[in-house]
DNA sequence: CTATGTATGTAATATTATAACAGGTCAAGA
DNA sequence: TCTTGACCTGTTATAATATTACATACATAG
């Protein structure tokens, strides 16, 4: 079973992926700023996707600004930066498992419990480039959504 | 290069996906009323994707209801019929090039132009499938959505 | 220190979508 | 024929998501 669906200390996780994006971004000069790392950590300890305005409304219970463009940019810069990504189906947004490591992000999306999996399909990527590409279209940015169900929530049905 | 990029007699194509549209819910015993025909023939002659909102637009200046419900419950229609697509990166609606031939749809969008095409993927339906039922995840619908640029705004770029 | 670019805060508003209910149409069965 | 029930349409109201515009603060290079 792949690592996402399964029970895992979640603290461990979250910090490591903090502390690699934490690594990234002085490595780029980009600047991982108060609000933009909580917000990460926000991210990274719902495990799940969460809209831009839960993200607002944690931040505001937290002292920072409670008006939308405050989650916006955050989540914004975020996912510019590869340290999150936006689920479209969902209009929301969840942590990268994989920063930095340039990968072509296929998304698992929970219809029961919302938890989202990055499935590996590089495959799959190049597969549709050339499809497109046979038809004159030059891709630039792909993205590939399933929902279903996962192990867990499989098992209860 | 594909169809849909090509300059093309629109009617015609409009003209032909009506009928089998008609056909079709003929078949299934489904009504195509007159606004729900109405929405469907927008879509086709827009021959790209339009927000409900756009298409409420219209509907209200011939004559239907000009509240939103009216635009989205037609568009909801076509949809659980297949005779329409949803692009969830546009929040938008596109008419189907492909109704009742049960296919896997990818969606090539131009950044430009908007313009919209479906791209025949299903040998990558299939290994998406495959990857993620290695990962105990059971799937059931995909969407799949590419931005880029159409060969024609390639051209003019 | 000060000019510059970048980040944040806030108000206002735009865009997309749904809930809830009333009335109309139509076909099947009493 | 009349009634019933399913479904479609219309409308009001509101929810949820997202952006524009502008003011303020903050870091840092010159």
């Amino acid at each position: 079973m792949h690592p996402t669906f399964q029970h895992h200390d979640h603290s461990h996780c979250a910090g490591d992926s903090l502390a690699r994006a934490e690594a990234l971004m002085a490595e780029r000069g980009a600047r991982l700023t108060p609000v933009r790392k909580r917000v990460l950590e926000i991210l990274l300890e719902a495990h799940k996707a969460l809209g831009a305005y839960d993200v607002l409304q944690r931040l505001a219970a937290e002292g920072y600004g409670n008006q939308p463009p405050v989650a916006y940019r955050a989540l914004d810069f975020l996912v510019e930066q590869g340290l999150a990504h936006r689920i479209q189906r969902l209009n929301a947004f969840t942590a990268c498992m994989h920063a930095g490591e340039a990968h072509a992000p296929a998304f698992l999306i929970c219809d029961r419990c919302a938890t989202v999996a990055e499935a590996p399909v590089a495959p799959i990527r190049a597969a549709l480039e050339a499809a497109a590409a046979e038809m004159g279209f030059a891709v630039e940015r792909v993205s590939l959504e399933a929902t279903g169900l996962c192990p867990a929530c499989r098992e209860a049905a």
